[in-house]
DNA sequence: GAATAAAAAGACATCCAAGTCTTTTATTTG
DNA sequence: CAAATAAAAGACTTGGATGTCTTTTTATTC
């Protein structure tokens, strides 16, 4: 569904805004730990996504990865789009270049609802909210068992 | 979504479905014109699905791939599944090893929603069908505008 | 200002999906 | 049986995602 890339950036900005409620900055070393994650690979994916502006870094002693005040209302689909870009929502499940309502492929409506779905779920959820399932108990992060 | 192996794989087996229904076989050559994908590649896709009996092949003169009677009722789940596995069906939107409705990923049950709406939509679709609205005019299987 | 700490940048390596091509095998037809 | 035809098998190449590591830049602290 999600490339690597994805998968590990959700987890890993989940993280960050578990800590950022506290005030705190992250460094790439403890987040891979605690998402289980490929260090350098995390690292690569954060700095992509703090160019962005979808999160913040500082560096030097004190720095580290963070979400601020005017980044955190994020949803989870625009994470998913900084990352993964938008090729899910709008690609031809069938891989057709020219597929539309007005030339669809035989599974385009059916699948117009499905993906039409997944926006709307995507969009109502915030990172915010990810990281309260956590912070709860009531979700995880890594793959350990 | 899905591979690149698995576009061309349902795209190449609904066209086969589409000439099978005049008891026509037809080869690669003309597949894969049709469906406007890389022959050699179609090929290998194709030849997979026969050795798993999804659909059927001859060699020699009139030789060519086709569909028989006890494989007509294909879903299209089966053949997604057939070419790419149920990955997308049962593996973690997050890419954690270990998530369940018991130890569930921040987005598990949401995504639960919409998986088992995909699901449910590829399981009641028919590459018949599928074939039948290439036949009437309502959809299309290639690239082109 | 020197030492330290952390991200940023970017070179490099690895793996797998995607794609190509050649050779072999099976079948049909004259 | 010989020629022709088409899938089967498998070797090979390519490209992009994934992953690793080193060097550079920036900030902090003493």
């Amino acid at each position: 569904m999600f490339s690597k890339t994805c998968e590990y950036g959700i987890r890993a900005v989940v993280y960050i805004m578990t800590q950022s409620r506290q005030g705190k900055k992250m460094g790439v070393k403890e987040i891979a730990a605690e998402i289980d994650a490929p260090e350098f690979f995390t690292a690569k994916i954060l700095q992509a996504l703090a160019k962005k502006n979808v999160i913040s870094s500082g560096k030097g002693p004190n720095g580290g990865f963070y979400i601020d005040k005017d980044q955190e209302d994020l949803k989870l689909i625009d994470l998913i789009i900084a990352i993964d870009g938008d090729r899910i929502f709008t690609g031809c499940a069938l891989g057709l270049k020219y597929c539309s309502s007005s030339n669809p492929c035989p599974i385009h409506n059916e699948f117009k609802v499905v993906r039409d779905l997944l926006e709307k779920t995507l969009s109502e959820k915030s990172i915010k909210e990810l990281a309260q399932e956590v912070v709860s108990g009531n979700a995880t992060l890594a793959r350990f068992a």
